[in-house]
RNA sequence: GGGUCGAUAGCUCAGUCGGUAGAGCAGCGGACUUUUAAUCCGUUGGUCGGGAGUUCGAGCCUCCCUCGACCUACCA
């Protein structure tokens, strides 16, 4: 019943007769109690006394107090069953005219599915062997006003799946699977990394010069200090004055912001780990990422050969190390070492092929160009590519041998990056000199080139150790270990549209 | 940004050639004391995403809009 005081409820009939339910309860008391303590959850139960056989149970009585949501109900006259479904599973409930009365059971037959219930009993075993709860006490916790999706079909709408995560969570084990991978994922990593000596560190997410990384920002306001404030699109630069400060090995897990386009493989904010340890180099990380991938996937998952939308990922080997011009001779047929070397032949193979590229580009850059456009998506396997152009990594120290490229790599999965590592940039003076190159960039309309940050060259001049830095794309590494499509299916709200 | 497909009951979906809006589940009423998506009988429930147009008549045809999924582009 509205009034035009009243907000617009939208509603249909059967929230509206779930609400006279709910007037009823209000009126004969409390309607949303909360001094029921459960003291039992379903999957432990099961664990523990699902291979009981019906006699032991009989013999020495098992008294439990079990609540969780009814996702099931069948009634037969004088006695009924439910399904309720807590955090650790679900687990059937008995609830008959024998063991709580009348009164009780008749309640009970106006309960819905989605109510959340509490119940005591025993533990017994059904004919066919399920465990159940001989329910003595019984009491409803929580009315459900709105119905759930069907019991069969469930929830399969992506739209309402992402929109309404908490509908999508009650009715698909398979989402509350996904996020639970994902916490342990994060989990291991951290275990990982605090195991071998790092410190975990918070660094700001709102940041007077974005820097770190080549991407457009956010941009806020600070009222009070009346200032402008970017959201970080990386921690990178923080966390190497932290290794200036002496933080010798220091990560972060974090979310980053990119103004950027929204996709199955991109979501304006998304989480980030950013480590770096002094006294190593990119080799190295190489090594420790390895390690990494195979230890968490043998955690979260019990295996290192990981199903992934049709292929199985193997962690267990070795990821082979390539340049870009070796990969693209090994991914593809006629690409000949003299052609690879040829500007003018690359630039041609480019706008053959469509692909984007900057013309002004070293030969390093349109080699790397052409690497995104031919080969990316064949690296299936894990795959290492290793040398990058200095002029595409402003941060990253130069080879000895070869000062245009940089001793970095990216390291690719299922076709997609999943990480960016390299020896750190610990000359102020190059670090500077590349800044200029970014501000020029920037200049001449590069909405990605890097700011100038002055503050950070004055930290490198305090002396940054030899240092090397990594960051792995926390998303894109749990929907390889979820076998996920989409990154809106590890992140549980992502950014939708507004209605 | 470009392309393809989609939106019908609370949920999952049908809807033929343009001719009175359908099913299952859920709900409501009834039967049923070991069910398993319980079963059986009866029954309520619709702004067919929104708007305009064509037509005697539109869920269906045309146009515009909103939202989504996928592909693609930029990126991690």
């Amino acid at each position: 019943m509205t009034t035009d005081n009243n907000p617009p409820q939208d509603t249909n009939q059967i929230i509206e007769e779930r609400r006279g339910k709910l007037a009823e309860l209000r009126q004969n008391g409390v309607a949303f109690p909360n001094d029921f303590r459960r003291k039992d959850l379903a999957g432990d139960l099961q664990i523990r006394y699902g291979a009981r056989v019906k006699e032991e149970l009989e013999s020495t009585p098992v008294n439990v107090t079990v609540a969780g949501r009814m996702m099931l109900k069948r009634v037969m006259g004088k006695a009924s069953f439910a399904t309720i479904q807590d955090s650790g599973g679900r687990i059937q409930l008995y609830v008959s005219n024998d063991d709580t009365g009348e009164a009780v059971h008749s309640a009970f037959k106006h309960y819905d599915v989605g109510d959340i219930l509490g119940a005591k009993g025993v533990l017994f075993k059904t004919k066919t062997g399920e465990l159940s709860v001989r329910v003595s006490e019984l009491r409803l916790l929580t009315k459900a006003l709105r119905p759930l999706p069907e019991k069969f079909h469930g929830l399969t709408d992506q739209e309402q799946r992402y929109r309404q995560r908490y509908v999508d969570l009650i009715v698909n084990e398979d989402t509350r699977r996904v996020f639970e991978v994902r916490s342990k994922a994060i989990q291991a990593i951290r275990e990982f990394l605090v195991n071998r000596g790092y410190l975990e560190v918070e660094t700001p997410m709102m940041q007077p010069i974005p820097g770190g990384a080549a991407a457009r920002p956010f941009i806020t306001h600070h009222n009070a200090l009346d200032m402008q404030l970017y959201l970080r699109i990386a921690p990178e630069l923080y966390l190497k004055r932290l290794v200036v400060g002496g933080l010798e090995k220091v990560f972060e897990i974090n979310r980053n912001f990119r103004n950027e386009g929204i996709s199955t493989r991109h979501n304006p904010e998304f989480t980030m780990l950013e480590f770096y340890e002094a006294y190593q180099d990119y080799q190295y990380l190489m090594t420790l990422t390895e390690t990494m991938l195979r230890d968490v996937a043998q955690k979260v998952l019990g295996t290192t050969r990981v199903p992934y939308q049709g292929h199985e990922i193997d962690l267990s080997q070795p990821f082979p190390r390539l340049t870009a011009v070796q990969a693209i001779q090994k991914y593809n047929q006629g690409y000949t070492d003299a052609m690879l070397a040829n500007r003018e032949a690359v630039i041609d193979t480019l706008k053959r092929l469509e692909a984007s590229y900057k013309p002004k580009d070293s030969l390093g850059g349109l080699q790397l160009s052409l690497f995104e456009a031919t080969t990316e998506t064949a690296l299936i396997q894990p795959t290492f590519i290793v040398d990058y152009p200095a002029e595409a990594s402003p941060l990253a120290r130069r080879s000895d041998s070869r000062p245009e490229i940089t001793e970095r790599f990216e390291l690719y999965i299922a076709g997609r990056e999943i990480a960016n590592g390299f020896s750190e940039l610990n000359d102020p003076e190059d670090q500077a000199a590349r800044f200029m190159e970014q501000v020029k960039q920037k200049d001449a309309g590069d909405h990605e080139a890097m700011h100038y940050d002055a503050d950070y060259v004055r930290a490198l001049e305090y002396g940054l150790p030899p240092t090397a830095g990594e960051g792995i794309g926390i998303d894109r590494l749990v929907m390889l270990l979820t076998d996920s499509p989409s990154i809106r299916d590890v992140i549980l709200f992502p950014q939708m549209r507004g209605v």
